[in-house]
DNA sequence: TCCTCTCGATAGACGGGCCCTATCATGTCG
DNA sequence: CGACATGATAGGGCCCGTCTATCGAGAGGA
């Protein structure tokens, strides 16, 4: 009957340490281990393996933790819903970011921030399906990410901008002095991609199939910093969003070239889970989507 | 903080009457006072209006409902989820019904009781939007009604059976000794049919106005047993599913018509909210709606 | 082998909060 | 004007959650 009893299994579940869950808690580590009892009493079920130490969640254990996640989870919906009735949004805004979209985090956090000064913004880089488990796990309030590509199942969205390819390559080397470039020529070259598991590199083996070509990169990262300071360090090239170009105008080493060819542009923008009620964090990270005006750059 | 306050508050919304709303608790008056002023203390608004008598809630307890009652139906969820660890099935399956698929709801209730002996069943006749509505606002567990037509979101749907339309006229009248009707000369006849509002009307006026007939019926009713009434007593027809023609098997009385054009089949079949985690109720009624064999009359 | 550290369980005391019964205050209706 | 209905308030009892202090079993190292 108690949230205070799941919020230490909940707690305890992650931490995987009665003390360190306790002090998390802002209890005692008793306090804890009787609240777990407790909880094991009531639903007659033993829920935390252990044997002098912390061993696991048991099945009826991890069975339950969904179960505790989301009545934390709307409880403190609740309690955010209660709180924005009088007075500025208050708490923290969980937003995951997909990589190809963080450089446009900067403009999004500035108009958040702006627009509910008393909250404060925790992003945190993760992969488009990361951020559908931490949304549907209500570890997350809003992901950025493709709104087009494997779009997630029973999300609000508000597209904040469009990207498209780009070739990257060094300055001083062959591709000095062009102006564009063609998808057959930029697959045959010593390339530097994201990993293929990674969301942003599927969407490009899916573009280059669509033109009878494959890939066969030389190097794999997975973060674009990697790709660009390969590409600096000379002896490769990269495709990637253009998103990057306006966070980073002074590349002086760098050729950038657009394709000949463009492939169709990719819609980037919020999403939050569509649940009923729609907690204010999530309503106001979809309000300030829909306004937010991104500098030239970010095309829509 | 504590989950029987919220019990309380949606007790107290539901029942309009502290008293009530107490002895449904099972607690003392005074105590639903307290509680109430407890939760109102925590949130710092007030929430109930009452002025000597209930009033009604005010719009911060309007904005709280709905987050209150979820919060309790994720704890009943996981109570469900708990105790189905070891053993049957308990506790109510809320299940609302169609009008027009209540004469399957016999087959589904045995298969149901049969398949969780520790459970009861808790059967209401709503419209199609009602159940969606009580589906999303946790009222109901399952849903009994169309798929295909106004499909509500966020549902996962397992078929149980395809109804179609039937011409029914008393016998003794015109109609003896035809073996079809067609669609013009029906809704030429004095017909008595279902409001306009309810859904398998607005089916049924769909489907004639794709053969370009418009319907004027002589009488309308919120009830098939009113119709079939009416047509028993003489003086008009109906057109209605052939769903309760399994019920019905001996109405001497009655001239069973089909149609020389048929209209497509209308799919029936039982809808749960789709949520994360989804609970044992809500489960169990979808395997049981895949599990379930309807004799004939009714055909998939 | 033994000492020490870690980790979770247990004991006992204290305090708060929840629920009860009893009663009051006020509004309504006959 | 009196009886009833309705919700708030008062006071007492008890349960339960939290704390500090301590125990007991392993793990690891000298």
């Amino acid at each position: 009957m108690q949230l205070r009893l799941l919020r230490y299994f909940t707690t305890l579940a992650r931490e995987g340490h009665f003390a360190r869950a306790a002090e998390a808690c802002g209890v005692t580590q008793p306090t804890l281990s009787a609240g777990i009892a407790a909880l094991e009493e009531q639903f007659g079920h033993r829920l935390v393996l252990r044997e002098r130490r912390y061993i696991g969640l048991s099945p009826e254990g991890q069975a339950m933790l969904p179960w505790a996640q989301q009545l934390i989870a709307v409880y403190d919906g609740m309690a955010h819903a209660m709180e924005a009735i009088d007075g500025p949004i208050q708490g923290e805004f969980r937003l995951g970011v997909i990589p190809a979209a963080m450089p446009a985090t900067g403009y999004l956090a500035r108009a958040l921030l702006a627009g509910h000064p008393a909250s404060t913004l925790s992003v945190r880089s993760l992969t488009s399906r990361e951020i559908e488990r931490g949304l549907v796990a209500f570890d997350l309030d809003a992901g950025l990410t493709y709104l087009d590509h494997e779009p997630p199942a029973d999300m609000l969205a508000a597209p904040l901008y469009a990207e498209r390819y780009i070739f990257l390559a060094r300055a001083g080397g062959d591709f000095d002095g062009r102006t564009s470039i063609g998808w057959a020529e930029a697959a045959g070259s010593d390339l530097c991609l994201l990993h293929p598991g990674m969301q942003n590199r599927r969407i490009l083996d899916t573009r280059l199939a669509e033109r009878g070509l494959a890939i066969r990169p030389r190097a794999t990262a997975d973060s674009y910093v990697a790709l660009l300071a390969m590409v600096q360090a000379g002896g490769f090239a990269t495709i990637m969003p253009d998103s990057y170009l306006a966070l980073l105008p002074g590349m002086s080493w760098a050729r950038i070239l657009p394709f000949d060819d463009p492939a169709p542009a990719s819609r980037i923008g919020v999403i939050v889970p569509n649940r009923h009620p729609i907690g204010p964090l999530a309503a106001a990270a979809l309000a300030v989507a829909r306004a937010v005006a991104l500098p030239d750059g970010f095309r829509i």
